[in-house]
DNA sequence: ATAAAAAATTCTGTATACAATATTTCGTAT
DNA sequence: ATACGAAATATTGTATACAGAATTTTTTAT
């Protein structure tokens, strides 16, 4: 998105290298569920389906089990990192704190054209939300709050943010199906829009704060 | 430590495997200061030193780029990641709010014996305080810091505050050379040990917060 | 038939080999 | 002498090969 890339500085154009489409193909596969919690990652079956040698293979696997993804047990084979739901709402007591820090800091930080575009992208969201169309409403939704914390400023928050997201992403995904929860997520992004046009940061923290935690009340059950 | 085996139930002794040893070994190379920010990684070089093949030293690379201390240039060669003062500012804010979290979370979970743990562990830093062992001092103090976050009793917190507090290992400790400093930071360690044996969160948690804000100031000058 | 032991197989960790890309060195032309 | 270009060199990225550990299968004894 050209917001985050403005505040994130120097686009990179440097071809993916194979180490990074594996990666990403890989965190692609345990996001959509391909690759399931817990389940053991057969190497030579996915060296073949992706086409590539080991070498990188294995060296994606050490980015991914840094990232939270994949844990590597010496001698016993890679797995799918399994989120216990203590970790859960461990990182979404921390995302909460984090959004709380974001929100204040673009409220102070971003322009004016900045936080119009976020807006605009609010309303496109309850235009999704109004025909029901979940997975585009979705995937504006991760926009949105990638957005501001991106206005934030602070490429670090992005950074940690950005992982935390990743590692939750299927959960977040899969806790995403009852239409009553929607419409409370929908009410609560209404309230931070509010705090948002006013440049309110201490009301949009807590909004921001209050709906992750919130999100543990939405996603609880979906937690293995 | 028999207690802790106990406990935690089965804790294998296993053997460090290679690729961690190596990621130990090049981690304490850049905190003390032996390959320095900015400078390129002459792998060759390296890995004769450290008496390995290019395989495992090539993913312990990939570990320490996901860990931020590494960055990697596509068929450039990899560099000790140099900080900016811009980043490093940008770290402080993110750590400023975790503590915050954390000092929270501490203040209303820990045990009577934990907090009087930490306690006794600030009580033995102003003994070095007094006889102006820097060293011990500044071990202790990453401990009392650790401990803290510890005793929020949640693991991501303690693994992102721990991740961000390596990366900035360094410049902390080139930037604790002036007694001024450290008579300023003593002081605020001693309200934050007040705040911890009253268990006020809030309390505890602003102090921490301006604790890791006025680091900037002892750092700042520090930062290329 | 079951359980233990041994053998075979599979899989992981590490080393090395090869190919592609970047860097340096050297020579030539202006 | 300097700038440009080509060859030589070094370095990185990827593939493969080999060794050792774990797992599975087979064999054997009760």
């Amino acid at each position: 998105m050209d917001l985050l890339n403005q505040t994130m500085g120097a686009l990179r154009v440097d071809k993916a290298t194979l180490h990074d489409q594996v990666v990403a193909r890989i965190r692609d596969l345990i996001v959509e569920g391909a690759l399931t919690p817990g389940s053991r990652i057969d190497e030579s079956a996915l060296i073949e389906q992706l086409g590539v040698s080991r070498t990188p293979f294995r060296e994606a696997l050490r980015t991914l089990a840094a990232e939270g993804l994949v844990e590597i047990r010496p001698t016993r084979g890679s797995v799918v990192r399994k989120l216990t739901p203590d970790e859960v709402f461990s990182m979404l007591e921390v995302l909460a704190q984090l959004e709380r820090l974001a929100a204040e800091l673009a409220c102070k930080r971003a322009t004016e054209d900045q936080i119009a575009s976020l807006l605009a992208m609010h309303d496109e969201m309850l235009v999704y939300y109004e025909k029901r169309e979940r997975m585009p409403y979705f995937k504006l939704n991760q926009e949105f709050h990638r957005g501001i914390v991106g206005l934030s400023g602070n490429p670090v928050l992005v950074e940690i943010h950005g992982n935390l997201h990743a590692r939750l992403k299927r959960i977040r995904f899969v806790g995403n199906r009852g239409p009553d929860f929607w419409a409370d997520a929908v009410a609560e992004h209404e309230e931070m829009a509010l705090a948002l046009r006013a440049r309110d940061g201490a009301q949009l923290g807590e909004i921001a704060s209050r709906h992750m935690v919130n999100t543990w009340t939405r996603v609880r059950d979906a937690v293995s």
